[in-house]
DNA sequence: CTAATAATTTAGGCATGACTAAATATCGTC
DNA sequence: GACGATATTTAGTCATGCCTAAATTATTAG
């Protein structure tokens, strides 16, 4: 029988629901879809209506749901979706600080690994690696409590303007993505100039290089940033 | 689907059977009962031979088995078992080492998450290790390609004669008596000189302490030695 | 060598979490 | 406001891996 603290199951499977489900909601908090949940976790969209129903049906459930309507967290799933989070982000950091993993191989080993570890791993790693607030890919680790700070970037897709910018995040969603982005010298914390942008190709120079990159749509869909103030 | 490399499926379920037919085999090589499988692991002896049937019947089985006759591990079941045991056992090693767990609780974390570490993982914990050849309970890690060197300790319940020796492992089936052997200073490596032996107590003196102890039964067989050379 | 006991296997079920196919709701457009 | 497209849910299956109860096979004592 899977662990549960308060009549909730709580296996890898819920967890990745409720992930998705965090991460699809936004900051806006909108109710989510089952199709697109069917999508984000590669599902069957009966699969979705199925889960969903179990988990809305346990005394004190994880999510809110009305059949039609979407699907919503409640406290305690919020709570348990961003504890697994920060298991997450904290797994990806430590791989890649400590054992030196590249940067695009830490996603895959800890959506593997943040479902098995226990407090006591959580609380050690996040010790050893001097309680860190990002994670390798710029994304914000959630706090004990659950608090995240609210983000000021934007995808590099959508800028309003030309000018100076610096690397927020990457995206941690495809591995050969990253890899290119890292081999152009994009990741957290790097200078951007950003010249022109087309609809399908992003021109901007890095700091560290002086001629100018041209970075397909994909490629830059996968880069926040945040103006270099 | 659960992983496979050659028809064999390879769930943690899977490995779990797999460890304790390595773990019941002894050096021997003697088959395994039903029985045995099902107390070690927790399950009831119907569910033993369900799985064995069906571990048995995949091409290239992980088992050899004939009803009422016992199982005992083919060359694929070997390899497989071996590998997570070095696991465990570099897991374990790691927990110690890096992240400071107390010796009595290394066995539990390693219990789950030795089925989910890649051979990335594995390959980096045993490169910031410096490849070692023993966990911190003193029993020896099997090398990537399987090899174990012979053991040549005994039970400290088991001993024919007093006299000067070393600790050489001990067990992490219990983490109470690990606690209290540990409080004692008996961990691997620690010298001991072992005096009576009644059945019931075990009187030794270790190196650090001046006063003699007095062990059950217990917290003896937990404990094997080898001679002071 | 047979009978009782112990070990093992068979049979039948259950929960989880996926699937497909079919039914039904909702939405956007005319 | 009705209709067709799309989204969602219902119904019925399946594999995994566990369970209990009942049947069967092995073992051991007399």
């Amino acid at each position: 029988m899977p662990s549960s603290h308060q009549g909730n199951v709580n296996t890898e499977s819920v967890d990745n629901y409720l992930k998705a489900i965090l991460a699809l909601i936004g900051p806006e908090e909108r109710r989510v879809s089952s199709t697109s949940l069917a999508n984000r976790l590669g599902v069957a969209p009966a699969s979705v209506t199925n889960m969903l129903q179990k988990l809305a049906a346990s005394p004190l459930p994880f999510v809110e749901y009305e059949r039609h309507r979407g699907v919503h967290l409640s406290a305690a799933g919020k709570r348990r979706a961003l504890e697994v989070l920060r298991h997450h982000r904290l797994i990806e950091t430590f791989l890649y600080e400590v054992l030196d993993y590249p940067l695009e191989e830490v996603h895959e080993e800890a959506e593997r690994l943040e479902h098995f570890i226990s407090e006591r791993f959580e609380e050690r790693i996040a010790a050893k690696l001097g309680h860190p607030k990002f994670d390798p890919h710029g994304h914000c680790i959630p706090a004990m409590d659950g608090k995240m700070p609210k983000q000021n970037s934007k995808p590099l897709t959508d800028l309003d303007e030309q000018g100076s910018f610096i690397v927020d995040s990457v995206s941690d969603r495809n591995a050969l993505l990253l890899k290119q982005l890292r081999a152009h010298g994009i990741i957290p914390g790097a200078q951007l100039q950003v010249a022109n942008s087309s609809p399908d190709d992003f021109v901007l120079r890095t700091g560290s290089d002086s001629k100018a990159l041209r970075l397909s749509r994909d490629l830059a869909g996968a880069v926040r940033v945040r103006p270099a103030h």
